[in-house]
DNA sequence: CTAGCGTGTAAGTTATCCCTTACGTAAGAA
DNA sequence: TTCTTACGTAAGGGATAACTTACACGCTAG
């Protein structure tokens, strides 16, 4: 993952169970970095490198207040992401929609035509 | 990444454009390992190596007739990846609305009681 | 001022990714 | 049978990811 476009970040930010917690976490509002860390199994600056993670991917915004560091959702790569996917599924849902009514028609039309087998 | 969860694995393999673009290219029908590869500056074995972690992933399907292979897509992975972002996003928006109508309703209130100041 | 807290970052290690070339296998063609 | 095609996979190398510990910086409290 060498410079990589902005999609292939934000799923590469996504691909970890701990980031992916971190957001989760943060849907109910901003946390500072030793609100979140004490949730983890790793050291602090850890989780401060997957915010960081988080933060080139769009993931999260930083707000450094004092020596507090908020940490907050974006959406913008999300929003990218699930546009990704959400065209992806649609063509292949059409695609499967578009096969299953062939599937019928030629039943259909199996059966009007003659019945001579109904098995397989 | 090692031994991970579904869901991280689905990301993971969705972070690398090359990737992408297979699943991209496989919604308008199933194709060969090497009708792919042409498509790419890469040798044949590479691409091989991303449908292989594409299917690990649950993202595609290969179906070995033959000598040929023919990938096709799968979408259960997909559905899973979709159905995390579309929770974080609905919370998320969710929530933005709320304070936006927070900030609405506080504003109105001020704008009723007093206008002492109207700069930050 | 000093002491301490919350944080980011550098350095180093280990594991993993992504590509290459080389090789093995199964099926079709002659 | 022998040659070719389409493919998977092993082996290896360079780049990177994900941790660790150690350290530096800015701010607050006394």
């Amino acid at each position: 993952m060498v410079a990589q476009d902005r999609l292939s970040t934000a799923f590469a930010a996504l691909a970890d169970p701990t980031r992916r917690d971190i957001l989760m976490r943060l849907r109910s509002g901003p946390l500072t970095v030793s609100d979140l860390a004490v949730h983890y199994p790793m050291s602090r600056p850890a989780v401060s490198q997957h915010l960081t993670v988080l933060e080139k991917a769009g993931l999260v915004a930083r707000d450094r207040r004092a020596q507090w560091n908020d940490c907050s959702l974006a959406t913008a790569s999300l929003d990218e992401a699930a546009a990704w996917i959400e065209q992806q599924r649609a063509d292949w849902i059409e695609r499967f929609d578009l096969l299953d009514e062939h599937l019928r028609r030629r039943r259909e039309h199996d059966r009007a035509t003659d019945n001579h087998s109904e098995g397989d």
